[in-house]
DNA sequence: CCACTAAAGCACAACTCTTTGCTTTAAGAT
DNA sequence: ATCTTAAAGCAAAGAGTTGTGCTTTAGTGG
């Protein structure tokens, strides 16, 4: 008996099924969006019967979150060494990876209400996001830095992207995600309250 | 003709109608989860036939949509003056206002991606939370102080009040929210990086 | 008080999603 | 090569949602 594992035959048409089926899932996010994306369909798209992906996901929730969590566990951009550098890249690529066709839709369908447990759902988003800012912080706390917690990383940047992107605001690329992680590391003079970046640019409107 | 107003009978059946239909969704988000709330489920409940509620919202988007909408400008707290106390009540009040039964839900209806407009919906729902914002800033501005930007704001209060609620993190109560304020005022003395408040409390798990 | 008409109620049809029992396929083990 | 069995395919039934023509109710204006 080869333990519980997510599959009791990796190699074979299960797989192909669950890639087809992935696939099918992006596509389909991309092009109408995660909220009309339904399992029928995500089946028709992948040449599989509906039963056999209501059979093994259950609800297109679960099926959504099940293609988030394989979509963000790609790659992860690799360290340099210097704090500030490092988490300017993963907010960089946080945010990126936030903005691509479907982002937020995924951000959304992980964090659905019906999704089979939940808490689990949520508690394994945030920590995929926490995982990437917590290695840069690690590895400055062992050079002997006193990096912030990551707590306030998430206050200070990763909300704001995660904000900014779900509200479509104007002027939330690169350069941003950057000033934040400045703003955060080198805080401002004094009462001179603007970060150095980007920011300041055009409010709500 | 009365202009194309939102009703052209505001005093009748039309209005009980729909008080019965909104107080009836808001109970079954707060019930089963906006997710599980349907056009028939809300319309059994309020006493109304399906077929009214689908000609006057048409989905069930919509219809969260408006409720949310309603539902937000209700009361608002008034000033007292000082900018840094009038910031903390609109912050708590965002607070509370996001974590009462549902308040997620109607927030993840109103950035739904099918609700007729999405970006006027994201822009409805942005200008509400801004607006309770910007009276404080605008006040302090005419007294003659210098106040942040509202963008900063948003990133440095709201975003992170959204963000924590969404994913349920422990500590999120009015005296963190207070403390973000508090954080954004009066900077920290240099590079000793914790805000003054609740903070620091426990990471991720 | 009466006429007008916007909106609600009603009934029914159509559609899509969802579930379930059974059959068939093919991966992995003997 | 054969056996075993997890998983996919198939088909049909069920449930709930969505849409539409028509009738009825009840504000509002004369």
């Amino acid at each position: 008996m080869p333990a519980k594992s997510k599959d009791s035959r990796p190699g074979g048409r299960s797989a192909r099924v669950r890639e087809a089926v992935h696939r099918a899932v992006v596509d389909l996010v991309a092009e109408v969006g995660a909220d009309k994306v339904t399992i029928p369909a995500a089946a028709r798209r992948a040449g599989v019967n509906p039963s056999s992906v209501y059979r093994r996901w259950g609800t297109i929730s679960a099926l959504l979150a099940d293609v988030a969590a394989r979509r963000q566990d790609e790659e992860t951009p690799e360290l340099v060494g210097d704090l500030r550098q490092d988490l300017e890249r993963v907010a960089v690529w946080t945010l990126r990876d936030l903005a691509r066709p479907g982002g937020v839709a995924f951000f959304r369908a992980e964090v659905a209400p019906d999704v089979d447990d939940r808490r689990a759902g949520l508690q394994a988003c945030l920590e995929r996001v926490s995982a990437r800012f917590q290695a840069p912080l690690e590895a400055a706390a062992q050079r002997g830095e006193s990096p912030p917690s990551l707590e306030r990383v998430l206050d200070r940047v990763v909300a704001p992207l995660y904000f900014r992107v779900v509200f479509s605001l104007p002027g939330t690329d690169d350069r941003f995600a950057r000033a934040l992680v400045a703003d955060l590391c080198t805080p401002p003079p004094a009462d001179h309250p603007a970060p150095t970046g980007a920011p300041e640019a055009g409010p709500a409107r």
